[in-house]
This record gives C-alpha cells, structure tokens and sequence, in this order.
DNA sequence: GGCCTGTGATACCCGGCGGGTATCACACGT
DNA sequence: ACGTGTGATACCCGCCGGGTATCACAGGCC
C-alpha cells in the first residue's frame, strides 16, 4: 500500500535523470512500456504527479525533485546494506573473522598522513585488514553512503562533512604549482588573485562529479597529466602543502596567503557500530 | 542479481527482531513458510548465512547483525522517500505551492522558546506553514530518519545528534523536581548525588525505546503522570531548567550544581535542500 | 498539406514468482 | 512413546512484471 519498492525506485530515478523514457529504459535493460506503466503505478500508489509530459519531452514536478532527492539516498542505504553485509559475511566466514575496513581515499593526497596512521594502526591488537580504496575527485561522499567504503580521508572545504561523523586530524595552507621557468615561481607567496588571472597560465579545472567548472584552462582528470602540463609551462594549480611530496624538478611551490587552509578529516557514516572502524578513529585521533 | 528488494528488507528485520520465523510472519500479515523461503533465497543471493538456525530458535550471525542495522536505516530512508513526496505533491498540487513543514518536539518541552521560533518564523515572508508533531521521548531520531519529520528540536545530552545536522540554540542547567514538602526541597543547590539515593523518594524512570532502565523508582511515560507523583512526595526528577514552566504549588525546583548543561539544538536531514527548511533554521539561528 | 519521425501511452499475452495450504523432519518436553 | 513446537519442503495458483505490436499525437520537413 505505502511500501515503495527499490525497483520502483531505480526506474523513477533513471527516468528522472535521463528525462526520456526510452533511454531510462535502455539503461534499465528493458522495453519502454513496462518503465511507463511502473511510473504510472508509482503516482498512482504516492497519489501524486512526479513528472510533467507535455509532448516532446518529460520535467519533474516539485514533488518528483523530492523523490528524486530521496529516492537516490534510499537506493544507496540498500545498497550499501547489501555490500556491507557480504563483507561482514566473508568476515565471519572462512579462516575465521578477520575483518577488513575499506577506506577511501583521494588518489595521490597525503601520502604521508596516510602512511602514518596505516602503520600505526597495524601495530594495534586485533588491527583489521585495511584495504585502501583510491577514489576520484571529491568522490569519497558518495562510497560511504553507498557502501563501497567504511571510512574516508576528506579534504574540508572541498569535501563535504554533512551526514557523516568525522574527527580532525590535520590543517593546512595552500600552494601555488608552477612552471620552475615561469617569473611568478620567484615570488615568495602569492595570493589566490594573483594566480587566478596569469594571462599566459590558466588555471586548470578539475572534473568533479563528471563534469567540468568552465574557464579556460585544460580539462583534468589524472594528477601526472597536470603535473606534465604545469611542467611543459601550460597551466598552474592550487594544492594543499603535502602536494609538495610529488612535485617534480621542473615544479616550483609557492604558498598562498590568502587561500583558506585545507582540513583533513577522518570520516564515517553515522550510524555505523563497526569495532574495527572504531579502532581505527581511536588510532587516528592519536596522531 | 545484486539489488535487495526493499520486501526482502522488511521481511528479514521483521525475523531479525523477532528471532522467530512464526511470529515474524504473523507480524508481517502472511504465513510461515513464504517467509521462510524468502530469507533462503535472501542468503543465497547475498552468499552470506545471516541467521543460524539450531533447532529450538534463531540467533542473528555477524552478517545478520550487519543487515538488521543497515536494512533499518535503508527501510526508514524509503518510507522517508514516500512520505517526503507525498508531502511534497500536497504542496505544488492545489492551492498553490503552499509548503510545509513538520516540526518534532519532545511533549512538553521548552514552550518558551518554541512559541519565539514559531512567532518569529510566522512573519518571515514567504514562511511555511510548520506543523509541530509532539514525540515520546526521544524519538525525535527516528522521526527525522523515516520521514515522520522535516526537522526536530533536540536535547543533548539526550538525544544522539549523530548523523544530523544542527545549529545550537540555547544551553540551560538542570533542576530537581521535589514534592515541596519534602526536607531536601528546602535546600539552596543539590547535587546528582544527593538527589539519586534519597532512600525515600527514588527517582522516576522514563520510557526509552520501549524498555525502562533498571532501578527502583517508578515507571513514567507521561508528565502529567509524572507531576503528580511527585507532588504526592512518591517519587523526584531531574529536567532542564525550563521545565520550571510547569511546576505544580506542591512541587520545589532546586537547580542541580553538577548536572551536565542541557543544550537545545535545531536538528534536520543532513541531505535537505528544502529552501522552507532552510528559512526555519536562519530564524532560530537569529534568536 | 501530406508524410515521416520521435515521443509517450495502450492493448494484449505469457511466464515466473510470491503467496497460500498441507505436510514433513526433528528436537525436546513429559 | 507420544505430543508439541520449531523451521523446512512440496505443490498449486493467481497476479503482476515484462515483452511485442500498435496507437495517438506533435513537430519539422519538403
């Protein structure tokens, strides 16, 4: 009567971001007619229009946003209690429970944090298996909630805390990387202004979420690809100081007064109970 | 192949809590041995045994643990889904887009500051209309997780703010609630110690979850309940400070010197964007 | 204006599976 | 030995989710 199902889910959400029930249909694996009258169905049983099909094309209505909004959380806390729960399975499965932790972290980001506080956390008693998971740009959100991850490294302000619990574990300024040869790499500091409108040296725009900001500097997905270009002379870009580990001969770093520090946090889903996930902040905390 | 039906859900939590494949099928409206096999194919196609079965009961294995949590909040997150829209297609459907907005408040607490926020909200321009949803004792997590409400007042220490955002609004110290007639009542200050083993007068025990803490005192679900069997000198109770809004002539407030502060926070869904919501929480920020 | 194209909606059929009833298998009380 | 209460099995049926074929309709052509 009121219990909508995650397959229910799962169509709604295909339909409402393609808004074209023929391509919903094709990534859903299945004809159009069914996906029409699923639809049909779910505003039958919600009592409410989701979308607006005026010929031509399909719109959400506000309530159809909302389930949208809603709907994408609800499928990734099933999935995620799907994922989970195979995990714990293995766990207290064969060759006893050993559990494992999944985190997720930035690829190529504080290597050396990182570095620490696996160690530390090895050297515990009854220390879990910790398997690092890189994951892309701004990324982490999303494997916790979905169940991919069990804890993340993220990056305050780029990342956002809202819905998980974390903990503070380091601060830090900004640098500008530049091209050894360029003028400005002879500066001591620098402010986010003076590196934002280099005329010869545009600032490159990272994807995140799969799409680009605009503005004019190259399109980037992958840290040596940029560290090439900057290197060739063809762009600069903003980092936090532990980016200093990577940079190459022909780099040069430059702090940045003005830019806000980065906050490394360890975070979590709220709600989890795991005794190894709670090691794990414990040792964090330490460091 | 991989995807849990939100029906699986509901039917494992349902044997989960009730460790019991009869009860939980009556419980559920159905028979026994449909449930039964629908938990079957739930273990083959995680791969993971989630219960044991020794003839004579079930006892939930480390996977069954894991599912029952994150099934629950995967359950609640879906009916959230639906009331929200529900709620949502009310509003842009007739009458104009009149929003809404649900309030949880804890029975009878801190009408003081609530009437402020709800009279200050009330002359914001374009202000929704906030319908305020009285909730046992702290129920006011669950409500905001299944969708029951949009946003809730809480009392830290109390209540778990843990997977939620908030903004605090006020901070009070705590009081004991003795029947006037009693020797203590007469004094300046107390202490918890003092209040927590008068050998005549226990302290009362509230509901929570359902289930009752140990002890001697007697067992209240209702304040009006509780009111009067303190002021028949049967029983003391400790409450914040506003509580003093509803103090009975046979009762005596003594303000309590080591009780940790109470602090009133506005808390919501991490992931809301609701711009009515968001107006709510700038009023009582301004208070 | 006729026609093609692309959209979502409708009509109809079929197979699978979710659910029910009856029964079994087994461990415990007496 | 037998009754009792547990979960598991066997079997059947009706519904509903999904497929194919088709419709209805609005534009954009020439």
């Amino acid at each position: 009567m009121d219990t909508l199902e995650t397959r229910e889910l799962r169509y709604f959400v295909a339909v409402a971001e393609e808004l074209h029930f023929g391509r919903a249909a094709e990534r859903l694996g299945m004809a159009q007619p069914p996906l029409t009258r699923a639809i049909q169905q779910l505003e039958r049983r919600l009592g409410v229009r989701l979308l607006e099909r005026d010929r031509r094309g399909v719109s959400l209505t506000g309530a159809g946003e909302m389930l949208l909004h809603e709907g994408r959380a609800a499928l990734d806390a099933t999935t995620a209690a799907a994922r989970r729960t195979r995990r714990a399975g293995d766990a207290d499965g064969p060759g006893g429970p050993r559990n494992r932790l999944v985190l997720a972290v930035k690829a190529g980001a504080s290597h050396e944090l990182l570095h620490k506080l696996l160690d530390a956390y090895a050297a515990e008693p009854d220390a879990a298996v910790v398997e690092v998971l890189p994951s892309g740009t701004c990324e982490q959100e999303g494997m916790l909630r979905d169940g991919r991850a069990d804890v993340a490294l993220m990056h305050a302000p780029f990342n956002s805390l809202t819905g998980f619990d974390s903990q503070e574990l380091m601060t830090e300024g900004q640098i500008a990387i530049l091209p050894a040869s360029h003028p400005l790499a002879a500066q001591k500091t620098l402010t986010l202004a003076d590196v934002s409108d280099i005329p010869d040296l545009p600032l490159a725009r990272w994807a995140r979420h799969g799409t680009y900001p605009p503005g004019p500097g190259p399109e980037i997905h992958d840290q040596t690809q940029l560290a090439q270009l900057i290197a060739l002379g063809r762009t600069v870009a903003v980092f936090p100081d532990s980016a200093r580990a990577w940079l190459w001969a022909e780099h040069t770093a430059v702090p940045l007064t003005d830019a806000p520090p980065v906050v490394t946090h360890i975070a979590w889903p709220a709600h989890s109970r795991s005794l190894a996930l709670a090691g794990l902040i414990r040792t964090a905390t330490r460091l």
